[in-house]
RNA sequence: GGAGAGAUGGCAGAGUGGUCGAUUGCAGCGGUCUUGAAAACCGCAGCCCGCAAGGGCCGGAGGUUCGAAUCCUCCUCUCUCCGCCA
């Protein structure tokens, strides 16, 4: 959510950014509700002083029956069109507050013009595709091979991009996982297990909500939702707090499932366990002080982190600065690291990193004083850590080998019990 | 799931229809005193809208009333007991 004082200030500026982020806002009926609304307050307003004025005037007019009588009346009068002025105010509060929440934030200068994701520019390259000196398998007939994976009963038991995975692969999955975990966290990250069932508020305040609602699953009866990254649940811890200074930078490091309905997507990477409606993730989650230079710095960090990890497991990977018309409408800015795979022959989006300046501050009513005593929305960032299902699909297909096992990368080996390979050989 | 109790400022804890944004204690900030610190004493202190005047905020949302922290309804959360349960 952006400043109203500023939206109504810029409006040229908002519809514009509307414009190349390819979002719709109409930012004339959000003008005209703002302007309706402060006319229809300050008459509230003046209404309530007056109310306040009377009362007075009742109780000093003690014992004075006449006099109270009056005042009463007057009171009435005043009540009457009070009453019929407060639904009204609070109905224009909520249709302007509708408006707010679909007006994105503004783009660095530094992010790229584009339409689409093929217009994202590509700022870094680490890492050589590996040369197969045989005929390497996608992921699926690997893990087929291996048993490690079984889509069909998957299917049967939650339908289309579910995936049930077996044996080794199990055992990488959560590898994977506390090596990320524990990484992350060395670096001075709090460790977090946040719920993944969660309140309406918590979508609004991190940027999902309203927009974003066909891609989240609810649970209606008990009015809450499957969380689609941990970064939901740990907006919404915060919501409404007024934090102090010297708590700032908050870093926290956040484990949980990721659920996706990924509506919209019937026909895009049917195969294998690319695009599934359930994995899990590690999310670098960090807030900090109300200062641009700041974030950027953390949003440098963020990604340095996640390279780290990618270099660990030594799979060749790209970074790209996502593009206006790509860009999730709360960023400011955003990178991705694409991971490359070998089936694909293609890098494909295994990280995101993003920062929101204060606009995920304002929606979740996140602040903290500062120095001076003055209270300021805080800014946030996060970024992807390890993702399970694509990392382990970069990660089988980068380093499989003739006879279909798969070499351990070294740093993963501690979380393996030491062992240097995966699977039995079977092919070759 | 059933029965009951509660939610007030950073914390503790008064206040049951009329200058109550709210007594008080602790913590906090500034000052006096002190070589320094502690103690003592004095003062300042919450959030939101607004240039200001002013208005709003006592878990949240409605309602009753000239007037609500106080009365009514719904919701959320916490605690106690019973049931169920990994």
């Amino acid at each position: 959510m952006l400043d109203l004082a500023f939206i109504r200030e810029h409006p040229d500026l908002i519809k514009d950014v509307a414009r190349r982020r390819k979002t719709a806002v109409d930012v004339d009926a959000l003008l005209a509700l703002d302007a309706d609304l402060r006319e229809t307050r300050r008459r509230a307003e003046f209404l309530r002083a007056e109310q306040n004025r009377l009362s007075r005037s009742i109780q000093q007019a003690g014992p004075d029956k006449e006099a109270r009588e009056g005042f009463i009346a007057q009171g009435r009068a005043v009540a009457a069109e009070l009453k019929e002025l407060e639904p009204r105010e609070r109905d224009l509060e909520a249709r302007l507050r509708e408006y707010l929440l679909l007006v994105p934030n503004i783009p660095d200068a530094s992010v790229p013009e584009g339409a689409g994701e093929e217009d994202n520019v590509e700022i870094k390259r680490v890492g050589q595709p590996r040369q197969f000196d045989f005929e390497p398998l996608d992921h699926v007939a690997l893990m087929q091979g291996q048993d490690w994976l079984d889509l069909e009963r998957a299917a049967k038991v939650a339908g289309s991009r579910s995936y049930i995975l077996k044996g080794d692969a199990v055992l990488l999955e959560l590898a994977l996982m506390q090596f990320a975990l524990q990484r992350i966290a060395a670096k001075g990250f709090q460790p977090l297990d946040v719920p993944v069932l969660a309140r309406e508020y918590c979508f609004f305040g991190n940027g999902q909500f309203p927009r974003g609602r066909e891609q989240t699953y609810s649970l209606p009866e008990d009015e809450v939702y499957l969380v689609g990254t941990a970064e939901v649940s740990i907006t919404g811890m915060h919501t409404g707090e007024i934090l102090r200074e010297q708590d700032l930078p908050i870093r926290y490091v956040g484990y949980s499932p990721c659920f996706r309905r990924e509506a919209g997507t019937y026909g895009k990477d049917t195969r294998g366990i690319l695009r599934v409606h359930q994995f899990y993730k590690v999310e670098q989650y960090v807030i900090c002080r109300a200062d641009h230079e700041e974030s950027v710095r953390w949003h440098e960090d963020l990604l340095r982190n996640s390279e780290e990890i990618v270099e660990a497991l030594e799979l060749p990977y790209r970074v790209l600065n996502i593009c206006t018309g790509d860009l999730g409408d709360a960023k400011v800015k955003g990178y991705d690291i694409e991971c490359w795979i070998p089936s694909e022959g293609r890098y494909r989006e295994t990280h995101s990193d993003s920062y929101f300046h204060d606009y995920q501050a304002r929606r979740a009513d996140l602040r903290y004083r500062d120095a001076d005593g003055v209270v300021r929305y805080v800014h946030t960032l996060n970024n992807t850590a390890l993702a399970s299902t694509r990392t382990i699909i970069a990660l089988l297909e980068n380093h499989q080998q003739r006879d279909g096992t798969v070499r351990i990368p070294m740093a993963l080996r501690p979380y393996l019990g030491g062992r240097e390979t995966l699977g039995k050989p079977w092919r070759g």
